[in-house]
DNA sequence: CGGCTTATTGACGCTTATCAAAGCAGGTGG
DNA sequence: CCACCTGCTTTGATAAGCGTCAATAAGCCG
């Protein structure tokens, strides 16, 4: 059996993308909210208001972010088919960073109540939770990483490597390209660099044929060489463990 | 209480596997499988290794950063008493940044394995791990942000803040003193500045009569002009008590 | 005492921010 | 259909923040 509605929540199985059997299909029944869409544009969570809802991505791309008292703004991260939104804040009370859609999005609600039922009754899934919890916290301690230690090529490069492979990963790729809805001062928001320097480090890469991100959309055209200006060691998709 | 021997222990200290018989914390009955000490300078966790265990810090500090391939190094945060170490590690199969205590220090060490059971048998105590897991998430976006967006001079001055918070919340601070037994380079590495632009902030602050770090230890002349600087507002979340 | 690590300070220059302005597309209204 | 606005990208010029190099000083330890 096979929930359609929710085709790539990471919530109805073990493995992101098989699909729902039996219990799990009840489970679903009993915790999921609800469907959403919202517009491109729309803020989605804000930071430090209270949260009372989780949500899980089916389509479109958004972005997580902080801002300064003084309007400067960290990009935390871009958001993704498949992500998951919400539990920080569900679990801390209070989110700590906004959420905006960037394309319009269409998302898998739930309550932050029932969070608590899902320990206490599926633990397989109160797991999951924390496994994704992992990965986020991993690749924030990427994000710091380079921040902190890789020059502004170095930073672009990361970047691009960093999101055309989750892209292609989720399968939204055509070839050697995949939808990039954002823009050059988002890319520098995230990165920690000006919108100038960023959009110069754009041009030096696409003018030695090596990343072209014009219309919403990235062509790799050599992604090793990127891989390597961006001191990436080699890094295998890793399978979920269970256990 | 019954002390059960580390066994199995990777780490690399000539006294890492001498158990101690400490009372102070017990965390998750039944889960707890020894108590370990460690001498500074100890590597707990390396990066990219396999994570068997699992620790929760009893006294000491220490640190957790990444490498890049060229030597670069990142530090992704200071570890402080009643921190857990390696939960990501865990649940991820490998570790993803190393870990080394500054300190002596001790931990309770639990196994990889009980993790699981965890899950299974206590619901509650399976959320707690969330919920640090949100936490640690939530300071990694802050120091993202400030990596990204804060000048030198603000760096320094968000981190000591922190630090001195930190301390001060565990009790370990004598008035406006706190224990700070890092190097100016562990600071730098934190920050993602050099070490010499580290010192120069440092004495600009002190010159300044806003904090002293000597000896290791912090002493703290005007927390509320230290905040500013640092565009910091007030302070967010309260720590929750652990059991 | 010599060797090691860490803190400190000055000089210099590169990376990157800032300022300024022009091009370009899409949308709107006259 | 054209003028005009608005949001995004692109480019040049200039300056500043911060990294790098180099050297001294101070403490610790065998």
């Amino acid at each position: 059996m096979i929930v359609d509605r929710c085709e790539n929540c990471p919530l109805k199985s073990k493995n992101a993308f098989v699909p729902l059997t039996g219990t799990e299909v009840d489970f679903m029944n009993g915790f999921k909210k609800g469907e959403l869409a919202v517009e491109a544009g729309t803020t989605l969570v804000t930071e430090g208001s209270d949260a009372p809802h989780l949500y899980t991505v089916l389509s479109g791309m958004g972005m997580r972010y902080k801002t300064l008292e003084d309007g400067r703004r960290q990009v935390i991260g871009f958001i993704l088919p498949g992500d998951f939104i919400g539990l920080q804040a569900s679990v801390m009370g209070e989110a700590q960073n906004s959420v905006d859609a960037k394309t319009d999005m269409r998302l898998c609600a739930f309550q932050r109540r029932d969070l608590w039922t899902l320990f206490e009754r599926h633990p397989d899934r109160a797991y999951d939770l924390v496994w994704m919890s992992a990965v986020e916290e991993s690749f924030l301690g990427e994000a710091l990483t380079t921040l902190g230690q890789r020059s502004g090529r170095e930073r672009v490069a990361w970047a691009l490597v960093k999101l055309f492979e989750r892209l292609s990963a989720l399968g939204l790729d055509d070839g050697e390209r995949v939808p990039l809805p954002f823009r050059q001062q988002d890319l520098a928001d995230s990165l920690g660099l000006s919108l100038v320097h960023t959009n110069k480090t754009l041009r030096a890469l696409h003018g030695e044929g090596l990343a072209t991100w014009v219309d919403g959309e990235l062509e790799i055209g050599d992604l090793d060489a990127l891989r390597d200006i961006a001191l990436l060691a080699e890094e295998g998709f890793q399978p979920r463990p269970l256990i």
